[in-house]
Formats: C-alpha cells, structure tokens, sequence
DNA sequence: AATTGTACTTAGGACATAATTG
DNA sequence: CAATTATGTCCTAAGTACAATT
C-alpha cells in the first residue's frame, strides 16, 4: 500500500520528459496520421531476434465461428421462443397515468417460463448450475396475485427468458432528451473587461467568456493549453470586431463576471425552504416525464437522459484538448432510436431530430456526436434495467467459467514463456501481468488526441524496470505508469526467472518510448483468449481475480466471534484488497486530516469516559461487598451495563478510525460497482445475519436486485 | 492486416443531500 | 438549530471490445 501512493505531480513531471521525447519521434512517424500512429514502424527492430521467430501460422481458422453458435451448444434454452412476449408489443396506455405495467402480460410470460421450468434460470450461453431456483416461485406468483394495481411491483427480470439473437428489444418508446438550459445573458451591470476597458460581448462570445469565469478559481485555467485552447475556440465564436479586438487572453478579466456567479450559487444555497421544495418537485416532474421510457412493457429507468450542456472541455490528466470548447447540442443533431410502432418522441417547436431510427440491435434510446473527440454519446438505461443487469449478471457468469479454466490458461501461458516465438512469449507475459496483477488490457490510442496513458498491451520499455535483486526478492519489476483517468499505477513485483529474462529480451535494444510488447496488441491477445474459452477477453480477467480475491479474503477475515460492525469492517477489508489489486484510488478528501483528528478526539474523550465507568464500577462493587443490600446490587449491574456499553462505542470508533484511514486514498465504491459478484456479497450477509442495507445503498440494492433475490448463503463464485 | 466506426462498461471527481454533532 | 461531516448522486471522460471498411 505505502508503495502505491499517489504522487501525481512529483510524476508528471517524470513523465514530461519522456513524453515530449516521444511526441517528436511520433510526429516524424506518422505524418499521414493513422488513428494510432504507425504500428507497422516498430516491427523492423527486432531483427536479432528473428531467430526466435518462427512460422506464422498457427492461427486456428477453424475457431472463427461466430459466438452464437458455439453458445447454442452448451446453451440449453435455445428452443426459446424470443423474448416470449406473445402479447402486443406496446403498452397501450397513456404516459400520464404513468402506468406501463401489464399484469395480463406479466402471466403468459410467466407461464411461459414455468414450462421451461428446469432452465428457466440458466443463461443460454452458460451451464450455471441453477440449483437455489425452485423455491423462489411460490413466492414470486403470491407477489403477483397481490399486485393488481401496483405498478411499482419489482419486475424479476431475471427470472424470465433472454433474447439471443442479438435483439435487445421489441418495444421501445420514451420521450428524447432533455436539452441544456438556453444561455442566459448577463445582466448589464455584470461587465467583462479587455485591456482595463469595459467589453460589451456579443452573445456567443459573452457565454463562451462565461464557461471559462466560472472556472477562475480551478488551476487549470492557469494552465498553458488549457489557455492556448480555450482561447482559439473562443475567438472563433466572437465577432469579426471582438476578434481584432481581443488578442491576448492575458488581458482578459473575467473576475466580475466571476463573482457574479459565485453569489448567484450563494443565492441559491440560501433560498427559501419553499422555493427549494419548488424546484425539487419541477425535478420530479421532469424525471417522471423524461426519466423513464417504456421497453417490452416495462416502465424502465433511463441513466442520463438530459444532454450534457455546453462548456470547456476538461480532460483527465495532462490532456491535450482541455480548454477545448464542448458545443452545444441541438435537436438537429440528435439521432433517437425508438420502436417503429411507438409514440416517436417530438423535437422542440421549431427543431427537427438528426433522424429517427429503429434499431432494436442497440440498447440506446438517443445519440450525438461530441465535437472534442468526434466519439458517439448516448442516452441509455439505468444499471437497474433489465437489459443492463442480464449484461452484468451474463459478465459474472463469464468470470465464473474462467474461474472453472483459469488453471489450464495459466499452465499454457507459463509454457509459451519458452516459445520460440516471440510473439507468442509476449503474449504470453502480458497475459500473465494481466492476470496476475489486474492490469487492464491496453488498447493503442489516438497519438496526442488524449491523455498519454497505457494498459498491459501497451506499456513502453520506460515504464518498467528489472531488479534481479531488491529488497531480498529476486527478480522484481517495478511498474510506474499512467493508467485510465491518468491514474498512476506503481507496483514492484518479484516476478518467475523466466518473465524476467523475457522482459529482458523484449526491451534489448529498444528506445524508453518503444512499446515492451511490440508483437502484441488487445485485439491479437484477444483472439487468442477466445480460442482458450468462450467469450473470454482480457477484461475477464479483472473481473474474476477481483470477485475470487473478495470471496478469498471474506472467508480469511470474518471472525464468526465479531459482532456487526467489526464483521463490516472485515467486509470492507475485503474490499478493499480488491480496490487495491485493481488499482482504484482517489484523491485523499480535501479534510481528511482534520476529519482524523476529530475521529481520535473522539476516541481519547471516549477512553475516558470508559475509564470513569470503570473507576464507578469499581467502587458500586466495593460498596454491594460491605451493604450487600438489593439496591448496592443493582447499583453494579447498572455500571456494569454501562461499562460494556462505552466498550461498545469505543469500539466502535476505533473500528471506524481504522477503517478510514486504510481508506485514505482508496476508493471501494468503483470495485464494488463493477467488479464483484453481487452475490458473493449478498451470500455473506445471509450467512451472517448481516443486513444487507449495510453493504448496499439503495442505488446500490437496485441495481444488483437479481443478486439479492437470487443468492443464499451458499452461494459460490 | 490496418484502419475506422460503434456500442457499451468502467472511472474519479464535483456537487447535492442527509446525518450527525456541538 | 446551525455547522460540520459523511454519503449518495450526477456527470461525463476514458476505457474495452468488436464490427465494418479499406
């Protein structure tokens, strides 16, 4: 852990060096600018290393069968008829009585699913032994008899039959997105200044100004390319006049315009409990309006259906394009995707949408294209959707199959270190980080587009080095890249002789900016991984080394003895283990310090507070000893119930001191989110009698529901 | 095989809200 | 009850993966 800190300042500055280094290598490169600078280039190194090199093909063709079919094979609900929906594909009802149920569908779906009764739990691509699904429906048919009305009724997606045909709906209506606020002109009195001299801005140029004042206070407004790029876009929206005018943002002053704002988000703070309540409920009403559409006759939730409002762009890490203006996004270029046969949602009087399409292979209800990156943005669902929780559910299910091959896979990868060919020793290393230590498997990127940073495929020779002795472990490689969101990943690993004298080999004769593994990319080592399992990439194995080492280390730290609260923190021990192996920091909170200390004052305060109780004790025993009357007696038991409640609450805190500060720079929420089994989660809890509301939140329960119905406590990853 | 395009998951931080404390 | 602190939500950038195209 100590190892791991961040130190991204004190790092970027390393990194500049050899960045700048490389960017001028990379320029001359590819001066006909390929999306990731020219591969090809790095090939013609290793000429002395050909000798390793062999044939090339070892390709098997006969594994390219698409997945579908070799999913039929151990599938067992292939004779499924689609989604079962036999009934009408839309719900007929109007939007405003907000009333998408249907129980009527609701039973010939589940009578459709109780024939298929032995399978009804199985993906169709796995063989998950599905043996805890019998009992569930008896409750699950009372649930529905009561229902009638309630169209708030929790829909058990998972308990019926899965599209496998590609086809991610039937029916699919909902009502666009919600634009950004029109701009806002500053009242007159609020004035930009040029040179000393008031500036009445033009409209567009007033509310790109805007963006940057409210970013005054953020240091990278202080920054070089945030300037340099902020300025180039800003001047493209000015006038012909404001544009001669204006030509040294040095000369700038927004800071009027700058406390403009800051009152104004003071103002806000301060209104009045009533005008707060109005706005809550003007919220609510655009969430029941827009935040929800209707998909296979389920009112389902939508994750961001308003459109991302204009601003500067602001890129993670040392990114090339922040400054960059982020335009506004217009009806005009909106696609939205709904069902033919639904209520297609309107434009705004006036506008009309990019196109409408009907394209029920994709889950999104509406896109754009941003203007920073060119990349496609959509509307999509909430994680408690059905169609994003059969996709969560399905990448565990995958994980878990890994789990019953993953010794096979590492014995291979352990043997093709000795390959004679190169490409297949790096392949063979870089899965071997990969599953080792959770690296992400590291696509090439765009050269200067974004941040510089790298995954496992892509690392460069400047980002490892080779002890064969430190510290008393031989062969250690130490790693200090920048991971996604420029996270700086630093690690020193002993490593097997045979890794090492590889890497060795692969960085003989190469520049600190080559890349380590230059025979190797994601795709190559994924089509490889398919050929070892089904469905299986790189990123599964991140997945099943975080949900193994959760279970792994649940069982090691939870003390049967402990009551809740140190059984909690076992949990989040466990965690974080996890959020350790994935690498998932987080700025340490901006009062961390001070939260500390006030934690420890609390505890000596507390320690005290036992010792007085003690001391209380002490002399009521005294006293029953010499009076022996009833009261005396009682008199000791009172004290002795409040000397094991204070025990009780210093505990406690100390409990929670310790758990913060092995908190300090790490974040549990990402791993918990995204890489553990709901269900090993959900199993501890029934297994301890732990309330799960401890574990979860209520985002957090709605979203791995499928888990909590389905797991017990025997439940194994 | 390289390049480009698309869809979807994963990620940390800003901000809002709720809970706790003095 | 106000102030502080913890927790939860929102936001959207930045990854992975794979399909389509050249």
């Amino acid at each position: 852990l100590s190892d791991s800190h961040k130190h991204k300042d004190k790092y970027k500055e390393k990194e500049h060096k050899h960045k700048d280094h490389r960017k001028d290598k990379e320029r001359e490169k590819s001066k006909h600018g390929s999306r990731y600078g020219s591969s090809s280039e790095k090939k013609h190194r290793d000429k002395e290393k050909e000798r390793m090199k062999h044939k090339d093909g070892s390709t098997d063709k006969h594994k390219e069968k698409k997945k579908e079919k070799m999913r039929s094979l151990d599938g067992k609900v292939k004779k499924e008829k689609e989604n079962g929906f036999a009934s009408p594909q839309h719900v007929k009802s109007e939007p405003e009585d907000n009333f998408y149920y249907s129980p009527k569908y609701e039973k010939s779906l589940k009578r459709q699913r109780d024939d298929d009764d032995e399978t009804q739990f199985l993906f169709p691509f796995q063989d998950i032994k599905s043996k805890k699904t019998k009992n569930k429906k008896g409750e699950v048919l009372d649930g529905k008899k009561k229902a009638k009305k309630e169209p708030e009724e929790k829909w058990k997606w998972w308990e019926e039959e899965r599209y496998t045909d590609g086809v991610k709906w039937k029916f699919l209506e909902h009502k666009g997105p919600v634009f950004a606020p029109p701009y806002e002109p500053l009242p007159s009195h609020v004035k930009f200044y040029y040179d000393g001299k008031p500036m009445k801005l033009s409209l567009e140029a007033e509310e790109v100004a805007t963006f940057f004042a409210k970013m005054l206070d953020h240091e990278y407004t202080t920054k070089d390319i945030f300037r340099k790029n902020f300025f180039k876009d800003w001047r493209k929206e000015m006038t012909a006049e404001e544009k001669s005018k204006i030509t040294d943002l040095t000369k700038c002053d927004f800071t009027e315009m700058s406390e403009y704002f800051k009152a104004q988000s003071e103002a806000r703070k301060a209104m009045t409990k009533e005008d707060k309540q109005k706005i809550k409920e003007e919220n609510e009403r655009t969430l029941q309006q827009y935040g929800f559409c209707i998909m296979d006759n389920h009112r389902e939730r939508i994750a961001n259906f308003r459109i991302e409002p204009p601003g500067l762009f602001r890129g993670r890490g040392d990114h090339p394009k922040m400054g960059m203006l982020k335009r506004r996004i217009r009806p005009e270029d909106i696609i939205v995707n709904c069902s033919k046969d639904s209520k297609h949602p309107e434009p705004p009087p006036g506008t009309r949408w990019k196109e409408v399409r009907h394209d029920n292979k994709v889950t999104w209800l509406v896109s754009w294209t941003e203007n920073i990156q060119g990349s496609i943005k959509y509307i999509m669902l909430n994680p408690s959707s059905r169609i994003k929780g059969e996709k969560d559910w399905q990448k565990y299910e995958t994980a878990r199959r890994l789990k019953k091959c993953v010794d096979h896979i590492r014995n291979q990868y352990r043997e093709d270190w000795k390959s004679k060919e190169m490409r297949i020793r790096q392949r063979a290393v870089a899965l071997y980080f990969i599953d080792k230590l959770a690296l992400r498997a590291g696509n090439e990127k765009e050269e200067g587009e974004t941040a510089d940073t790298v995954g496992c495929c892509s690392l460069r020779v400047e980002h490892i080095s080779l002890y064969p002795e430190k510290d008393g472990q031989e062969y250690v490689v130490e790693f200090d890249f920048l991971g996604k969101d420029s996270i700086r990943y630093y690690n020193k690993v002993p490593v097997e002789k045979r890794v090492f004298k590889n890497l060795q080999l692969f960085m003989e004769n190469k520049e600190l900016d080559d890349d380590l593994f230059d025979r190797l990319n994601t795709s190559i080592l994924n089509k490889h991984l398919q050929e070892l399992m089904d469905g299986l990439t790189a990123k599964v194995f991140r997945t099943y080394n975080a949900s193994i080492t959760l279970q792994q280390q649940l069982k090691e730290l939870t003390n049967v003895e402990e009551n809740i609260p140190a059984k909690i923190l076992s949990y989040n021990r466990a965690n974080r283990a996890v959020a350790i192996l994935c690498n998932h920091q987080r700025a340490p909170p901006k009062t961390f310090e001070k939260s500390m200390q006030n934690l420890q004052s609390k505890i000596d305060a507390k320690r005290d507070q036992l010792a007085d109780a003690k001391r209380e004790l002490k002399s009521a025993k005294a006293d029953a000893k010499v009076r022996k009357d009833e009261k005396s007696k009682k008199a000791v038991e009172t004290k002795k119930k409040a000397v094991q409640r204070v025990e009780e609450q210093l505990m406690k805190l100390e409990v929670q001191a310790t758990d913060r500060e092995e908190n300090k720079q790490i974040a549990l929420g990402t791993s918990k989110l995204n890489y553990l089994d709901p269900r090993i989660s959900v199993a501890w809890c029934k297994k301890w009698g732990i309330p799960v509301e401890k574990i979860y939140n209520k985002t957090q329960r709605e979203k791995f529901a499928w888990a909590i119905d389905m797991a017990d406590q025997d439940f194994e990853f």
